[in-house]
DNA sequence: GCCGTTTTCGGCCCGACTGTTTTCAGTCG
């Protein structure tokens, strides 16, 4: 048993001990270790033999005597006492209602004990059936807002998140690497188009093992890999499964020369293709996933590389992420693609967190792994006292935060010679009333302040939006973080009046934040476009909380480039700390 | 259930917000 389902086991078992209604230290440890086994870099697996030395497993910190005998019941049943003794008293479906909005172990509980509504479906019946409204603390407002959060779930599920279908297709494709005769596996698809989610996997392979006379083998390899939860298909070369977590996985094992015309075919878009297809047409050309062939002789024309098909159309070379027939084929045909932003040009982060509130590393361990991946400058913005959660920084820590920021530039300065430049900030929280959580004097210390809409947006859209125009009118506000309030997979796309924001933001010199976390990132491709439209200043940033997070800009750099932004458009390709306060919204009495 | 001891049990991140109340329980981050 890997770590990851380890962990998740471990995840679902608190939930259920939380509709248990058992005490919450004990669900808190069950979840730090989830968390704990998560982050091990060596599987538990090899620690958790019968033989193995049990101290190996205490010396984790959050497992103690009673984790370790779970994890080895794991490891030996595939499961654990208390989750079964719990499994009976509980169905397992339940732990989906948890997603649903304003559905907690409460309420979970309680629409199982008076109604025996234990899944998605029972619970949206008895909704509209109005018998939730029997039931204490249930109003009419909570049922609308369950309808539309059950329909929402609905809309989204099914579909992953890039960076776990990424995660996923490296897995993999490591796998089917190890069979010789394999050198090349390339994720096609809305994974490549660097779609914010992905509905299956596509897999394009390629080798010496990959020609048709001996693809057999390879087909064979693939279709026994020890992930495969269910074997869907197995033709000639193509091989379809799923995973456990029932995402679909089509693999194609195709021969070298034929390579850039299938990963041009099943890259897509599908309306990207269809007017490739036309424009072939016209000039006498047929396009399939095999070749760009003339009409009349089938002579092929181009198959080996995307580039030379797009040549041979009289196009320039278009990037996937713009494939998607918004004007792309227009604008390559006329030379005029936009030279889009590169991960190389951003040149500072502006968004990240200490173990100081909620992050895992220190400010010089986040400034030496920024300086590494070759960024000069960045901000060290923790949370604010609001989220208290997070052990957010009331204006006292906030201060003292501050200058250790300061000292520890000044070091560092020193150090790297002036390679990289640590600015003081904070991630402050919009209360509903519109004002921050902290003094303004103390707002007066940061060279960055991102305004966060944290809580949630049950209000009307036009008072929420009100709340976040007001907190960006104070003048010490530089960034607005979180400007939709969305949460991907979970919420509305417009869950506030974005063109209102983004016309304001424009106007006070506010940047808007694209986060370029998927588990965070709020603003899609169509946003940032709006943004660009009213003259938005743009940052993108990692909200990294720990050094290793620093790697998702390429995510935020996939969505920015699906916008057709480039690097003039956004704040932080700015070269130094200097030239990027220069053009951000000046300091009061500056 | 874990941890760190005051070596045998007490402490363990909590504030903002909503909907339903009529003083607060439940959810969220």
């Amino acid at each position: 048993m890997d770590n990851i389902t380890i962990a998740r086991l471990l995840d679902e078992t608190a939930a259920l001990l939380e509709i248990d209604a058992a005490d919450p230290f004990r669900i808190r440890s069950y979840r730090r270790a989830a968390e704990a086994v998560e982050q091990q870099t060596t599987q538990l697996s090899t620690l958790a033999q019968p033989d193995s030395d049990p101290k190996l497993l205490l010396g984790i910190p959050g497992i103690g005597k009673g984790m370790a005998a779970n994890i080895l019941a794991l490891e030996a049943t595939g499961t654990m006492p208390l989750r079964e003794d719990l499994l009976l008293k509980y169905k397992p479906t339940m732990l989906e209602l948890l997603r649903l909005p304003g559905m907690g172990p409460k309420t979970v509980a309680l629409v199982w004990s008076a109604l025996q509504v234990s899944d998605i479906d029972a619970l949206e019946a008895a909704a509209k059936a109005g018998h939730l409204t029997t039931l204490p603390r249930m109003g009419e407002k909570f049922v609308t807002k369950l309808i539309k959060g059950i329909e929402d779930y609905r809309r989204n599920s099914g579909r992953f998140r890039i960076d776990d279908a990424r995660s996923y297709a490296d897995k993999i494709s490591a796998l089917i690497l190890e069979f010789p005769g394999i050198d090349t596996i390339t994720p096609a698809g809305s994974l490549r188009r660097g779609r914010e989610t992905v509905g299956d996997l596509d897999l394009l392979v390629t080798g010496p093992a990959c020609e048709p006379e001996v693809v057999a083998a390879a087909v064979e390899h693939v279709a026994t890999l020890p992930l495969i939860d269910k074997l869907l298909a197995k033709g000639q070369n193509k091989v379809s499964f799923t995973l456990r977590n029932n995402l679909q996985v089509d693999v194609r094992l195709l021969p070298r020369s034929g390579y850039g015309a299938a990963l041009q075919y099943f890259t897509g878009s599908k309306m990207h293709n269809v007017a490739l297809r036309q424009r072939a047409l016209k000039k006498g050309l047929t396009l399939n996933e095999y070749a760009l062939a003339r009409l009349d002789d089938n002579t092929i024309v181009a198959s080996a590389s995307e580039a030379e098909i797009y040549q041979a159309l009289d196009l320039d070379y278009i990037p996937p992420e713009l494939r998607e027939n918004s004007g792309e084929l227009e604008a390559a045909a006329l030379h005029q693609l936009p030279q889009l932003i590169e991960q190389a040009d951003i040149r500072g982060d502006l968004h990240m967190h200490t173990e100081a509130s909620d992050g895992r590393h220190t400010i010089r361990q986040m400034a030496e792994a920024a300086l590494a991946r070759g960024l000069r400058y960045i901000a060290i913005t923790d949370h604010s006292k609001a989220l208290a959660m997070t052990n957010g920084l009331d204006d006292a820590r906030a201060i003292a935060h501050v200058q250790r920021i300061r000292q520890i530039n000044a070091e560092l300065q020193d150090q790297y010679e002036g390679r990289i430049t640590v600015l003081p900030g904070i991630e402050v929280d919009i209360l509903a009333d519109g004002t921050l959580d902290l003094e303004d004097a103390t707002l007066a210390q940061m060279d960055i302040v991102i305004a966060s809409v944290h809580s949630r947006f049950d209000q009307p859209i036009e008072e929420t939006t009100d709340r976040v125009l007001r907190a960006i009118q104070n003048p010490h506000v530089r960034i607005l973080g979180h400007p939709t309030g969305r949460l991907l997979l979970q919420r509305e796309p417009f869950a506030l009046n974005l063109d209102t924001i983004l016309q304001h933001a424009a106007q006070l010199g506010v940047a808007v934040e694209h986060n370029a976390h998927p588990a965070r990132a709020d603003l899609n491709d169509l946003h940032l476009r709006l943004a660009k439209q009213h003259g938005c200043k743009i940052v993108v940033n990692t909200d990294a909380h720990n050094m290793e997070d620093l790697s998702m800009i390429s995510y935020g750099i996939t969505q920015l480039r699906r916008a057709w932004l480039t690097p003039a458009d956004v704040l932080n390709t700015q070269p130094t700390a200097e030239a990027l306060l220069a053009n951000m919204r000046p300091k009061p009495g500056a």
